[in-house]
DNA sequence: GTGCTTGCAAATTCTTTGCAACTTT
DNA sequence: AAAGTTGCAAAGAATTTGCAAGCAC
């Protein structure tokens, strides 16, 4: 479970595993689609109440600073927060329920280095997502 | 020169073209690199001083509405605002600078279709840029 | 006990909305 | 003259910060 992964790094990093962040990590990690900090702190104060909306934020800071979470793309906004892939992985997500699955994308990368090369660019980094229906959504079972 | 396009296609769909829309029309077609509304409208009181942050706003929604801006990630948000291109372009951006160039990518099109079909996804979209250093700031500059 | 965390309240920052005055056509 | 626009002020929304109390180790 991700979770128990994410709840060791934390600690070996020195810091405290507390039932907050417990409870919001559980969360992210479990999600099948991006969440907002609102969303996420909806499901967490329905977990365990009282839970602030601040600790979420603040948890959400670690998890990013930590590379196990990433920001993505989604219905209008990059605030929206996805557990991160190990590897260097891509993002495909269903506009409609939000379902996201991670795909390798090696294949592009050498072609984006050429292509950058011909701007005189030296590329850093990229964010590629792709965006549709999932199976479910396009046979209309989550109308 | 691009501004004239606009204010043409502006008055085409039945918008008045006025000062502060011109002013702000301007400062984004000539732009090198993506701007926040801010910086929009930083530079458009600076030209034409009493324009208003509103206006600029609303200046951005319609030339979004009209196709001829969009959002792109950049200093990690994704409302700063560019030209876009004619066709179907990706984005190459400078993280130093924010200097920007479109690029031509049908030929990721159909592996996008491939990769997206295997988890069953059907595409309607996708985000892609590129991020790095362009010629001169790898060069040192822009520093 | 020490020091990291938490939640509250307040402060910021960003964006949107209501409205009367003002332009463009 | 009619209708779209503008800028101001105010309202909302989202995120960050200060701080005393509370836990984890």
């Amino acid at each position: 479970m991700i979770t128990q992964q994410w709840v060791q790094s934390l600690s070996n990093n020195g810091c405290r595993v507390t039932k907050p962040r417990c409870v919001i990590l559980d969360i992210i990690a479990r999600s099948e689609r991006p969440l907002t900090p609102q969303e996420i702190h909806a499901l967490a104060a329905a977990k365990s109440p009282g839970i602030g909306l601040v600790t979420v934020y603040r948890t959400i800071d670690k998890l990013e600073e930590m590379e196990m979470v990433e920001r993505v793309h989604h219905t209008g906004q990059c605030q929206t927060i996805f557990r991160r892939a190990v590897g260097h992985k891509h993002l495909l997500i269903c506009t409609q329920c939000g379902r996201s699955v991670h795909f390798e994308g090696l294949e592009f990368e050498k072609e984006f280095q050429l292509i950058a090369q011909k701007h005189g660019f030296c590329i850093t980094s990229h964010w590629l997502q792709l965006s549709g229906l999932c199976a479910d959504c396009q046979k209309g079972k989550n109308t």
